[in-house]
DNA sequence: GAATAATTTACACCCAGTTTACATCTCTGT
DNA sequence: ACAGAGATGTAAACTGGGTGTAAATTATTC
């Protein structure tokens, strides 16, 4: 199981990016300034750190000289978005770059990119009964195949990514259909509808009127 | 039959190379740390060892100077994939070298590949009662010899090499061919076809529309 | 209760993939 | 060099399932 540091001092943040990385089966761990931070990466070894740039005591650019004498990957997750920062963040040895505010779903995509990169894959996501293997394509409920076509396995990855997060129709379309949205299509109703029957997941993929779908676990 | 030592502390990676190289028909051995790997070297004899640089304990070089007093083979699987590490561990004496994160086919690959080049030919894979030997390229099924051309075998290879994965269509050529993928021609579409026909395996080459295909077994 | 939005069903179309047949290319032996 | 055989790629007709859409139904909001 693979073990990630979270580095933020806001702890709602904290909070959220915790319990979304926990529920997809990473083990987190928290430090809420830069002093706790140098503390716990002296101590242990951890498969990813995501650095928040912002920190009481010691700052992130700090920190990220600390971490790079080893080999763990770094994430810089900061509000400070200019061209300026990121070159910084990223010369330094930061292997991806976030800018407040995120979706939750973006920080988990670059996660798994950069854990891929790393070659430390954690290529089978589980959630609600269903597994989900993103090597073979296949997904599994009570240990039956469902045979997902890949609009459809597309889109389920997209809301497990998101999980318990509100995503746009608009957006929601044009991730996993690649174009833009007119807006006049019930494309995308459709294949909700194909997803929540095949997996049962009438209760769990949530409509929010006028603003789109959340998947709820 | 021949035995492979598997070192790698990363419990998914190893589980994974363990189940790959056990249905191929090797046996298979394993240490999670430098010290337990140092054991096992001192005590048995293996036709080759898989080794991970970054480990706990003693690290993949010491191992590797270690090992080298005999002449067994080795092959490095590592995610450091800098220039510089790539010549230290051919420097050192290592056969190949592999950069996580690898496609489980191009492991199995090189492995046979070393096994090989070594003369330690034992180089045949069973799957759904077809026996492929790859040293005489023949393949069996229930006693009788099936003829398969250059292409057929390649493809064959490829597809059992990474069973159980999605392969996606310019991914699969590209590896078979040796050249870039256009999307235009049928070419990848009439050798499963042979394939499927040849072997009788219509229902095991999956077709996974829009994607590729995918050998299950 | 009207207006708007999403669900659901049914259906049609289109294109990705299959299949067959054939042309071309490559090799082999004489 | 030539002929023949087999391997390989391609063209073309075919097929079927995935996908999008229309339309009726149901839900939600004001």
């Amino acid at each position: 199981m693979l073990k990630i540091l979270i580095v933020e001092d806001e702890k709602p943040i904290s909070d959220l990016i915790n319990e979304s990385l926990s529920a997809l089966g990473y083990r987190c761990f928290r430090a809420f300034d830069g002093r706790e931070a140098a503390d716990m990466l002296e101590e242990n070894e951890y498969d990813l750190v995501l650095l928040d740039i912002m920190l009481p005591e010691i700052d992130g650019y700090e920190l990220l000289e600390y971490i790079k004498y080893g080999d763990t990957p770094v994430i810089f997750v900061t509000a400070k978005g200019t061209v300026e920062d990121r070159i910084k963040g990223l010369n330094m040895g930061a292997d991806d770059y976030l800018v407040k505010p995120f979706q939750i779903g973006e920080l988990i995509a670059r996660v798994e990119a950069v854990l891929r990169r790393m070659g430390k894959t954690a290529k089978i996501l589980y959630l609600l009964g269903v597994e989900i293997n993103t090597e073979s394509r296949t997904v599994k409920k009570d240990g039956e195949f469902i045979e997902l076509t890949a609009k459809e396995f597309d889109l389920l990855l997209e809301l497990v990514r998101n999980r318990n997060v509100a995503l746009y129709r608009d957006r929601l379309y044009e991730k996993v259909w690649n174009e833009p949205f007119s807006g006049e299509t019930r494309t995308l109703d459709a294949h909700i509808h194909r997803l929540r029957k095949k997996l049962g997941w009438e209760d769990h993929i949530k409509t929010l009127l006028r603003i789109g779908y959340r998947l709820e676990a």
